[in-house]
DNA sequence: CTGAAAGCGCTTACAG
DNA sequence: CTGAAAGCGCTTACAG
């Protein structure tokens, strides 16, 4: 039985419903539903009535509805994380205190992502997460809720649970690791990480080298870590690691790296490779703080090749990696999966590239 | 009548739905609902065989069929604009190639929308909309039609469609302007852009002032131009401008206007104060290729105080906007919209701040 | 305290 | 080609 409609809508909220739409146009609200949806199958007279009646009411059926009603919700939820809290406590004039709130390589990759969703007509739903938040679990469901799937930052998830949400929603996961039943996408960081590795130690014949981390559990910071310990190795080459080499992908946790090596009486090596550009950062900054040239005394590269890398005092030397296209590339199967295709391919590599600069040593000369 | 209900899901997704949870747990869906909802009017017994199945299923409510019913959406919809079409066509070695993607400030404000919005359980909706999008229109309703409400970067809807959207869901912008049936929250351009010239033109006692501006509508660059060419004209001091000198806030806008300037033969002024921070960082790029030195021969200024602003070759004097606050201002002002308070403010304005480096020329002489 | 039922605004077979 | 009706998965009065 049809509720009973008087001239103004039923929601409080001012925005026309289809019945409204289906009134103004003197049809049903099916005639309008089928002319907005499949277009075909309409008289055109009908059809410009409703065209009228939409165009005059503004209306634009509303996305809760329409997705109860077995279509998608055209949404894909996007967690990433967010280690640093902030808050009062932090000083403003600590050079990196904003940068902590801005982790580049995520919101290029988001901006990726978002344009190829906007491609299929979806929008992204995104949100941060905590490390030390307790109560991610539930979010992460809450928020796979609200979206036809789900894409993950690195190992935001355990592998338990993370079963258990694949069971829910299709998961594709971004520098993660792929497992049955989610997709990983991620930049090609061994041989990213080789070809750095050979410029350092053959190119410039460097006899030391060091690695500061991201995330202990970062799978791409492992694997450059990996992949320059084995060249390292394969050179005859002294390579440092270590409890005091770990950082956190930022450049305070880079900055944070020199000063506990320097108060360890350590010496520093050759050349310090990075977990990431912004680790890359402060450690050049820290090295500066304590007198250390770079790159004469020591060379410093990164990972990733944002923006910003040109723009420094010495230019960083890194390696690229196709940010925006593994951002849409993760969409692109994330989509697929939405429409039920089976993945032909569960982890998929994207290929990387050595940028040579000045922070390698490259140039100095000149 | 309640349809029959076999042992699986009716989606075919996998995700488990309320009456799932009811049979397991013993119950009625409305007492699931309760527990969920109200927590109290509960007797314990049934709550914990509640909990006990909702934990067991791994279930949370389609946020579709929650907000169908009646509920919010809990989330809002934020567009930011996305100025350059990018595609193979760029080249990426170009110095700004990345650059063009990555408004900092845009991402460092929705961060702070985003960190609001957790305290409410919100989640964020972003699209990007091209500036010659000329489906905007429809797809800004769509997007509305996803969300409780709107956060609307600078002036991406004109004032007519905005008052007709206005009219569905509450509306707020953000470095934009207000209006009878929007909230506009902005930094304080006029005070920070007043401290900035001062310093240029008391304390250097620079005598000739550019400004190369953002988007030709841009509020924020319109108030910063203004108060820029008032506090020139007050000093006595030349003041340049003129289409020559339309930047875009993008880095590599800053550039092209210095290459512009340079081929018409002007006489570079003694301070260009830029429109943001990136614009700075592509007109200090641009007079270094034209060999012009910055801050010795030009100085350079921009506004924002992004965090690449004190990592650059010559660090940037610019004006610092409490950008996060921005947006989580933003938020909560639209939170009380959605529930159905009347603004108190329909121009909020934030404090900025004159941060003083090196790109104005202090320090040169140390 | 709890269940049966109505209703949210759509879409889509199902009849005509 | 078009309308009446069922159903999507919830929440919330309404009775008990």
């Amino acid at each position: 039985m049809q509720p009973a409609r008087d001239g103004t809508s039923r929601t409080g909220s001012g925005a026309p419903t289809i019945y409204d739409v289906a009134r103004a146009a003197g049809v049903s609200i099916a005639s309008v539903s089928r002319v907005l949806n499949e277009a075909r199958n309409t008289r055109p007279e009908t059809r410009d009535k409703v065209i009228h009646a939409v165009a005059e009411l503004g209306f634009a059926p509303d996305g809760a509805a329409r997705a109860l009603s077995g279509r998608l919700k055209e949404v894909v939820g996007v967690i990433e994380r967010r280690p640093f809290p902030v808050g009062p406590g932090i000083d403003e004039d600590d050079a990196f205190a904003d940068e902590a709130e801005s982790l580049q390589f995520h919101d290029m990759i988001n901006r990726g992502i978002e344009m190829a969703a906007q491609g299929r007509g979806f929008d992204i739903l995104i949100r941060s997460v905590d490390v030390n938040d307790h109560d991610a679990g539930y979010r992460t469901l809450a928020l796979a809720r609200k979206s036809d799937g789900l894409i993950l930052h690195d190992r935001l998830v355990d592998p338990e649970p993370l079963r258990k949400l694949a069971a829910q929603v299709p998961i594709v996961t971004l520098a993660g690791v792929a497992t049955p039943e989610t997709v990983n996408v991620s930049g090609d960081n061994a041989s990213g990480m080789r070809a750095l590795a050979r410029h350092l130690l053959d190119d410039h014949g460097y006899r030391s080298i060091g690695y500061v981390g991201g995330y202990a559990d970062s799978p791409d910071s492992l694997a450059r870590h990996q992949t320059l310990a084995a060249e390292a190795a394969a050179s005859g080459a002294d390579f440092c690691s270590g409890p005091n080499w770990k950082g956190n992908y930022y450049a305070a946790g880079g900055a944070l790296v020199v000063d506990r090596l320097m108060a360890s009486g350590i010496t520093m090596p050759r050349a310090i490779a990075c977990a990431n550009d912004q680790t890359a950062l402060g450690v050049m900054n820290g090295l500066r703080r304590h007198g250390i040239d770079v790159p004469s005394r020591v060379a410093v590269t990164g990972f990733d090749d944002i923006a910003m890398a040109r723009h420094l005092r010495c230019q960083l030397t890194t390696v690229r990696q196709p940010i925006r296209d593994l951002g849409a590339t993760a969409f692109e199967v994330l989509y697929s999966m939405i429409n039920g295709d089976e993945p032909a391919e569960r982890d998929i590599v994207l290929p990387t590239r050595l940028v040579v600069r000045e922070s390698c040593g490259c140039g100095m000369g000149a």
